[in-house]
DNA sequence: ACCTGAACACCGTTCAAGT
DNA sequence: ACCTGAACACCGTTCAAGT
């Protein structure tokens, strides 16, 4: 009573154990749920409102470390702003992808993390350094992300095999749709890494034009 | 046995009747379940399964209805090439932000149905207008349903209020992050028409910027 | 303060059965 | 051919209870 001893139970987990297991489960291929995360850290599901309000609480914090994972220390440094952002870009991107059901997360996870206030501050840097005033430079680091989590986004979506996509693709028909069944071959490539960047660098292009 | 005479049972349902059922989910501020299709329809879960072979196509086809929905005929007609594709990615951003839910739908749902084509075919022809080949018309097409979804997934995650989002901004300590202090204002308006526009409009000059 | 057992209201999907 | 009853394996979340 006098040290107000009772200090109860040590804690075992923490929202940081809770978010690295969460990205275990993604690594594995399953999707985030409140469960499956318990079940990976041997706990009962409703233990993870210990930490964290509700499940999209979970998501943020998921979503902030994969951002964190695709390394915004990219963003630094004396390289062209454009590098910078191009490759911080596809490397979201790619951490993404690699996950299935990773994007989901973004969907009720506001960008407010800590990685998200780093990158957005880095993102603004470079836009800087490329000559934009800050209201224009706010703006342009919001379209890139916009940009990229869209592309991840269709990409995902996109479940087809690759003899299945060709195969639909080979069946637009021509004579209603001609200017579709004439660049099906560049359609068929529309989810590859070569299309985001190329619309990336559109992007940019366009970003730093006036 | 002469006429064949045993029809069976008239259907009472269609694929087009469910996806309009879908579409009043959603119109209600649901989300789209088979279960609450099929409730909507005073049916049972499991008949959706007797017209569709899994949840994900339902997702892709009340995905493809909202494509329609947003009113592919703005990308015809005379005007400037601009105001066809910009027009049409404004429509496209209102009929799925009026929708809580419907961004989600495109996750499982590859963009492969008729008004999908149809919209494709028209941005590709309004992209020739504005004086691009071929294989960069359809690039270009791609790249501006990516800004358009991705910038929908991205204010749908944001489910702040006004004053929580203002809060939030306002407490980003400027020492440690002095540009996005600086452009906190601007932050506050990302999920607006406005940056959509915006974002929009760089990324249509950098795509006819060569 | 931390964790659990039990329950609630949801999901998508299957399968055998009825008409 | 079309629809259903019943069941299965999942969800997120709550609440009272245990330590």
């Amino acid at each position: 009573m006098f040290f107000m001893g009772a200090r109860g139970p040590q804690p075992s987990l923490s929202v940081a154990k809770i978010v690295a297991a969460a990205i275990e489960v993604l690594d594995a291929g399953d999707a985030v749920s409140v469960r499956a995360v318990a079940a990976r850290l041997d706990v009962r599901p409703n233990t993870i409102y210990t930490y964290l309000p509700d499940k999209a609480a979970l998501d943020s914090a998921v979503a902030d470390r994969l951002l964190e994972l695709a390394n915004p220390d990219v963003l630094t440094g004396r390289r062209s702003w454009r590098r910078r952002v191009g490759d911080y870009a596809v490397a979201v991107r790619t951490v993404l992808l690699e996950r299935p059901g990773a994007i989901a997360l973004f969907h009720s996870a506001p960008m407010n993390g800590p990685a998200a206030l780093t990158v957005g501050e880095r993102l603004l840097d470079a836009f800087a350094h490329a000559g934009l005033p800050d209201e224009n430079a706010s703006r342009a680091a919001y379209a890139v992300m916009t940009y990229a989590l869209g592309a991840v986004a269709l990409s995902d979506a996109d479940s087809d095999s690759e003899p299945e996509r060709a195969a639909r693709l080979a069946g637009i028909p021509a004579d209603a749709f001609p200017r579709s069944a004439r660049t099906a071959p560049v359609a068929a490539t529309w989810n590859g890494e070569e299309q985001f960047r190329w619309g990336l660098a559109r992007l940019l292009d366009g970003l730093v034009s006036r």
